[in-house]
DNA sequence: TATGGCGTAAAGTTACGCTTTACAGATGAT
DNA sequence: ATCATCTGTAAAGCGTAACTTTACGCCATA
């Protein structure tokens, strides 16, 4: 399974959905278009601000793109920490 | 209720719960006891990467720690978002 | 007194969200 | 054909944040 990037269900599930050009919605959300472009094609996260903006210019709550992009960013580094050898400790049976 | 900063709990919950200092701690998880001691002290955030490295050393889920960060970052711009003035987007009625 | 744990501060590195500006490609209308 | 619009993207700059190393002072205990 592909981790897919919050930004991609932000444009179809909301800005297309809407029929909205990336130009437009940027204004809608007060940010600028360069900002917009760069969540939408997955180069910047969805900040904790931007939650709250995509709330509440299109509805829902922050929870929601706040979530997806936890998700995204833990799967995003999923393999590399793979690799990282940190020992498990275990606590002393006796006290 | 208060919004309380995960590193909190990772104090209480964890450090506390298995008796071990900062200092042990910070080396089991392999960063520095100064990083450490900013994350108990609610001064970093618990970093995807920290997710990690605390489910590695003392097991669960790395996603408990994320959400428990993700909670905290929103409840913590929620009263300066409230006064983000956002016009709501009212699909036109009318394709 | 000496040791170890702790909070904290400064300085440096790296990284990222956001902005402004700007360029180029694609589409559509006149 | 020319123009306007939308789009992706790049560079530069700002602010911020995690993490590191180093270091200081405080406190408790052996």
């Amino acid at each position: 399974m592909r981790n897919i990037h919050p930004g991609e269900i932000l444009r179809e599930e909301v800005i297309n959905a809407n029929e909205l050009s990336i130009t437009d919605a940027s204004k809608l959300l007060g940010v600028t278009r360069t900002t917009l472009s760069n969540i939408v094609n997955g180069k910047s996260e969805i900040s904790p601000e931007m939650c709250y903006r995509i709330a509440a210019v299109f509805g829902g709550s922050p929870d929601i793109w706040a979530n997806l992009q936890t998700k995204y960013n833990l799967r995003s580094i999923e393999d590399k920490m793979k690799h990282f050898k940190l020992s498990p400790y275990r606590a002393n049976i006796r006290a």
